[in-house]
DNA sequence: CGGACAAGCTGA
DNA sequence: CAGCTTGTCCGG
């Protein structure tokens, strides 16, 4: 935890903690009461105190506004009846604009402020309505009938029943619940042993959000949804979270959502990275949620087909048993590319047209964009490359005619005519395809149109029966009869830490969506018995996580130790002001970006919180999510 | 963060 | 030395 002696150093880590003591008889005093003010300024690290006319209403987390040296900010009221320091000609509190976080968020936006080096204003923010709410609603009325949670319990068999009991009585616990499995039907098991309390449940995207919320309000729950859409009518949910309903459902901010009551604490698809903003601070909700749980001294849930590593040290693992698990992974189908009939090409086997041409929806993911990647002279067998710079070339197709250029992968500005550089020659081979021409060799193959998905293209057409796209295809597409990944090794091998674990999570989602119909999942792959493959082949991604932490921790990586990345102007004076710290290693930059690498967070984030920041802009990107 | 004020630079 | 830039400090 930061000490106090961080406020010195003007770093926004403040514990508020201490310093006001309770004034016998302030709110009695004919100017009224003091509070202790933290502005909602960028840049303002510090409390500042005011006083508020008697007879007003004020609690701590309020949100008022202020006069901060001569001109208006919102702030949050962080004490109340404080002794202020003397030598200081109070003002007064322009106004109590309503209320806002509770105390428990408050103190854990401190604390969160410490963890990703952020400032605790951008979590009260996240933590505040979105519009002014001055009157609570009262405490949700319970149902003259019993919420229908039976019917919830006999959806898992005995012996899940009982393993999930068991995951929720303890303080933090892991589930690795099948992408198929029934997540409602867990939500409604964790619910009816809730007690009377508030359950706080966690997924990572805004339609899940809603579907779940709409799903428990007919079992008769009160419900608050918080989900990213602002206004007044999310204030509305704010507030009715805060004065306690039976679950408050949300996406990632709702991990800041004030709850009334907070019983127990659900995060469903742990792994799920819209969990991490890419915005620093880099927080991330799980992490948010566990030590939100720990402070409340209620339990708190992990759910995850393929939990992480992280939250895999959170807590005990608790598996259901092998119906379950058959139920809640597809039969995957590998395909070893190493054996492939060359007239088809790399991308395109006989079962992987088999199962195009079985007929339903099927999608077709290769994390490639554009035409061709990689290609070769025909005659020479030269790799083609770009004539300024050297990196390989794309083909791509220009102006109406459609001609065929090379376009340079570093730099798109660097084109030329397609002409090997070294024989002249002017056909080449195909050596890696990108989703635009495997989309047209697809449709040939299977005779009919073919769709193509890509993160910055529109929606598909619904009617189209075969997709093939990016991984954006399996976030535009929520069933289907078919999944194939044309070329796993593409995920597999992706120069990042976390390749492994992503790849697992990718093959948990396309389960998911052919689960729903019980269809078909295949891969393409030159590494079928690669970790991940066999996790999923087996049904049993424990086996992946073992490999993949012993890995982790012969390498150093996370969770084993704690990474931060630096950057932007300020970056270089910062690292320069990080002094000698014991454990603590420094690398770089590389690129103007400094890697600082510790054996734990303590270590990483009070060596980051005691040094000074320079006035030029940085960055700090905590437990950062590539490389 | 943004305003206030002090110290430093420049041109006459 | 006015007039301007740059830097440092502080806000209740």
């Amino acid at each position: 935890m930061p000490g106090p002696d961080h406020e010195q150093l003007g770093l926004g880590i403040e514990t508020d903690a201490g310093a006001p003591q309770p004034s016998s008889g302030a709110a009695s005093e004919p100017d009224g009461r003091v509070v202790r003010v933290r502005p909602d300024v960028v840049g303002i690290g510090r409390s500042f105190d005011y006083l508020v006319a008697p007879g007003t209403r004020v609690e701590v987390g309020d949100v008022v506004r202020v006069r901060l040296s001569g001109r208006p900010v919102r702030g949050w009221v962080t004490a109340v009846d404080v002794v202020p320091d003397d030598g200081h000609r109070l003002l007064a509190v322009t106004r109590v604009s309503g209320r806002g976080p509770t105390p428990d968020l408050i103190e854990l936006a401190t604390w969160a402020a410490w963890r990703w080096a952020g400032t605790p204003a951008h979590f009260l923010r996240t933590a505040s309505p979105d519009a002014n709410v001055d009157r609570l609603p009262g405490p949700a009325s319970r149902p003259a009938r019993p919420p229908a949670v039976g019917r919830a319990d006999d959806a898992l068999g005995p012996s899940d029943r009982a393993v999930v009991s068991r995951a929720l009585d303890e303080s933090c616990a892991v589930l690795r619940w099948p992408p198929a499995a029934d997540r409602t039907a867990l939500v409604r098991t964790a619910l009816a042993r809730s007690g009377g309390g508030s359950t706080l449940v966690l997924v990572p995207g805004a339609a899940d959000a809603r579907v779940l919320a709409d799903r428990l309000r007919r079992d008769g729950r009160s419900v608050a949804l918080r989900s990213g859409q602002g206004g007044a009518a999310a204030a509305g949910q704010w507030a009715r979270a805060r004065s306690g309903a039976d679950v408050v459902v949300g996406t990632r901010s709702a991990a800041w959502c004030p709850v009334g009551g907070l019983g127990r604490v659900l995060v469903l698809d742990e792994h799920d990275e819209a969990y991490q903003g890419d915005q620093t601070p880099s927080w991330h909700a799980r992490d948010v949620a566990v030590e939100r749980a720990r402070r409340a001294g209620v339990p708190c849930l992990l759910v995850s087909p393929t939990p992480t590593l992280e939250a895999l040290a959170a807590g005990p693992v608790f598996d259901p048993g092998p119906g379950l698990r058959r139920a809640g992974w597809p039969r995957l189908e590998v395909v070893d590319q190493r054996d492939l009939d060359p007239a088809l090409g790399p991308l395109f086997s006989p079962a992987l047209v088999d199962l195009v041409r079985s007929g339903g929806r099927v999608l077709c993911v290769l994390n490639r964009t554009g035409r061709v990647r990689l290609l070769a002279c025909s005659s020479c067998r030269t790799l083609a490359r770009c004539d300024v710079c050297d990196a390989a070339v794309s083909e791509e197709q220009a102006g109406d005619a459609g001609e065929q250029v090379f376009v340079c992968s570093r730099d798109t500005t660097h084109r030329r005519p397609p002409l090997c550089l070294d024989c002249g020659a002017t056909t080449f081979r195909n050596l890696r395809l990108g989703v635009g021409r495997a989309r047209e060799e697809l449709e040939v193959l299977v005779g009919e149109p073919v769709g193509e998905v890509t993160r910055a293209g529109g929606d598909p057409d619904p009617g189209t029966r075969v997709l093939i796209g990016t991984e954006a295809v399996l976030h535009r597409v929520d069933r289907a009869d078919g999944v194939a990944f044309l070329d796993l090794d593409q995920h597999l091998l992706a120069p990042r830490y976390r390749a492994g674990e992503q790849t697992l999570a990718i093959l948990a989602r396309a389960s998911r969506i052919v689960g729903r119909t019980g269809g078909r999942l295949l891969v393409q792959t030159r590494s079928p018995d690669h970790p991940v493959v066999v996790a999923v082949r087996r049904r049993d991604p424990a086996s992946f996580s073992e490999d993949d932490a012993a890995l982790r921790r012969s390498l150093g990586l996370p969770p084993f130790t704690a990474m931060a990345l630096v950057s932007g102007p300020g970056g270089a004076a910062f690292v320069e002001g990080i002094g000698p710290v014991e454990g603590l290693a420094i690398q770089g930059p590389v690129d103007g970006v400094w890697r600082l690498r510790a054996p734990d967070h303590g270590v990483l984030c009070d060596a980051l919180a005691a040094t000074a920041r320079p006035p030029e802009r940085l960055r700090i990107e905590v437990d950062p999510l590539g490389s």
